[in-house]
DNA sequence: ACATTTACTGACATATATGTCAGTAAATGC
DNA sequence: GCATTTACTGACATATATGTCAGTAAATGT
């Protein structure tokens, strides 16, 4: 009855975080067992300890893991000569694309309930990942201010409220359920209509 | 050694509810047990089900019964004769006193880490809460657009916009601690600024 | 084919949570 | 003062989680 045992050591962690965050999306962090993962993944419990020591091992191996899919490609955007509301629009329809309802999402909804607990983590995703994000928009906005698009004074503004309604959709989206396709569209439309109106000279 | 016993059956439902909030805020509901609750109330585990079946149920109790204290007052607001900017900004801060490192951030710490866990709850939820506030910022973007100093196209924009980037704050607050407050200040001038400036004819 | 290595697992010991109930003692009525 | 009610609690039975380890069996080398 029990399937044929199989020694894979090196697919093993890739398949165990892949189990973890599924579990962790459907169930939350705090209420997945190890065990659950070891099921989702196809092995016994104890094997998971071979490879990650505890969960918040493996929380901490899956945002790193996941970390870099999410940064992105961003200079080939700065690159473009598009005028700013065309580069802002793709930047903008970028960040939904890769936030809302992906990993992404998943990681911050245990960011979020537990809080404080993992304080090097928070730190380093705040000066890699929100840090990469200010400098991408702080160049963006240089660039526009430069040719005129922009007014000056938003130089001097923190540019993370450019992205903050893509977050409310992605928190909007762990509460209610994802938006219906409409739905998203036509908040997108707003979020740039407002933003982009809010930055232009 | 032991305190002596008190029967307060009046008081007993309110302190339950402060103490599980304060747990929730402090290590995240699943993290919380009823028997941690307890303690912190001052009474013994099994006291707690005298009021309470679950943990669910006093989350629930707690959401119902904290919910009125962050509605406020709005109408005061709109009867107002001040310009518009004066009367945004004042609705803005109003937004992240009431939501910013609150019970309010507790309680929507609970509904992003459990997920669609509580449907009724989230239903109500939105109906009551994101509804009013959609209510009212449709009234105030009218009454901004009679009187010339809103262009009439916001009319027909998804308005959370606005107020998204308060929502955002609250998040950031949750995972990376709270905002210092010259950081948290320049982030409200920001939001005031572009989304103002996003909003006007 | 056989021996060796080691990825993997069943089973055990431990810890912590829940839900219940009979018994205790604080309040209330007479 | 005494009896009655009932808010409250200690203790029990149950469930589910964790972490470990000796043993199993799949791969590798000769």
């Amino acid at each position: 009855m029990t399937p044929p045992r199989r020694r894979r050591k090196d697919a093993r962690p890739e398949e165990i975080l892949s189990a973890a965050l599924a579990e962790f999306g459907e169930k939350g962090f705090a209420a997945t067992s190890i065990g659950s993962i070891a099921a989702r993944a196809g092995i016994a419990r104890p094997t998971v300890y071979l490879y990650y020591s505890t969960k918040d091992a493996i929380f901490e191996a899956a945002v790193l893991d996941r970390m870099g899919g999410m940064l992105g490609r961003a200079n080939d955007i700065l690159a473009d000569d598009a005028p700013f509301d065309q580069i802002l629009e793709r930047v903008l329809r970028n960040y939904y694309d890769r936030i809302v309802g992906t990993d992404a999402a998943v990681l911050i909804r245990v960011l979020v309930a537990e809080g404080g607990r993992f304080p090097e983590l928070t730190g380093f995703f705040r000066s890699k990942m929100l840090g990469s994000v200010e400098a991408f928009l702080a160049q963006l906005v240089a660039k526009g201010i430069a040719r005129g698009e922009v007014r000056p004074e938003v130089q001097a503004l923190d540019l993370k409220v450019i992205m903050a309604p893509a977050v409310f959709t992605m928190i909007f989206g762990l509460i209610f359920g994802p938006m219906p396709a409409a739905e998203k569209e036509r908040f997108i439309r707003s979020h740039l209509s407002i933003i982009l109106r809010g930055l232009q000279a």
